[in-house]
DNA sequence: ATGGTTGAGCGTCAA
């Protein structure tokens, strides 16, 4: 897929170790050739982030943001990127799970987002489990954040969002409506959060009655035999752009990559 | 119901 002026090629994904995976992430420049591309769990403080690797890959424009052993999350870019600073710290925590960008775009600068919704834990159930509470409150003041910003517009939003919104985001949605990840207080509130400003990109290419999954775990022995899935990473963008929106990829085949991530790139181009 | 695997970094915790 050779790049073409005027048109944003976004991938986002959750690399689980940007030093372990540095040449995955060389395999994945051959296989989707982004403009931008946007990680999660980097699991790397800022002064130990591999500097030189974006500028290797062919991404002059890099900003990244991590923490000792946990989360982290990183924007390289082809293209002119300037911070973002806009949002709060969600939760009240500095745990270095989100950071923005503008992107330089013909038609104008766009807002991105990079985001990596905390996981909960495995017990649903916000009284017993701090870390199923603090899901559903980061969910909460992202989607009211978006909300109330009048005018959001030439805006995307990507990461892993540890949610699987839709009945076939899972291989069974009966069997995981109490697990988290897919319960009913996680996909309303990620949909609450999708409605207050943006349009699910890669649905709007995969009709919802497809089985669609960003993520296998890795207690499966065969993954791609048992193909017990979930769709985790996402890519939204505001109204505007969805006319704009000009094809996807769910780079499926990186699953099977040495020493892979749980979960695999997902890539939208934009015409902007 | 349980266990299954991986990463960071040396304790287990988080996913």
């Amino acid at each position: 897929m050779p790049r073409q002026r005027g048109k944003l090629r976004v991938a986002t994904w959750n690399i689980n170790s940007v030093r372990l995976r540095l040449g995955l992430l060389k395999e994945l420049v051959a296989a989707l050739d982004p403009d931008v591309l946007c990680l999660q769990e980097t699991k790397v403080p800022d002064e130990l982030f591999p500097i030189e690797a974006p500028q290797a890959l062919g991404f002059p424009h890099a900003l990244f943001r991590g923490m000792k052993s946990y989360n982290g999350v990183a924007i390289f870019s082809r293209r002119p990127i300037a911070p973002c600073d806009i949002a709060p710290a969600w939760c009240a925590k500095s745990d270095c799970r989100h950071i923005a960008v503008q992107v330089d775009a013909k038609g104008g600068p766009l807002e991105l987002h990079n985001f990596y919704v905390p996981a909960g834990g495995d017990i649903p159930d916000r009284a017993q489990n701090v870390k199923y509470a603090h899901k559903l409150d980061f969910i909460a003041e992202t989607r009211n954040w978006f909300a109330a910003r009048t005018g959001l517009a030439r805006s995307v939003l990507v990461g892993d969002l540890n949610i699987a919104p839709l009945e076939h985001d899972v291989w069974s949605h009966r069997q995981l409506l109490d697990v988290v990840s897919h319960t009913p207080a996680e996909t309303e509130g990620l949909t609450a959060w999708l409605n207050a400003g943006f349009v699910d990109a890669v649905r709007h290419f995969v009709p919802v009655d497809q089985k669609l999954y960003t993520w296998w775990s890795y207690r499966n022995r065969d993954w791609r035999l048992s193909d017990r899935g979930r769709r985790l990473d996402h890519v939204w963008v505001t109204p505007d752009l969805q006319g704009s929106l000009r094809r996807h990829v769910v780079l499926k085949d990186a699953r099977d990559w040495p020493q892979s991530s749980d979960h695999v790139p997902v890539c939208v181009e934009i015409a902007v």
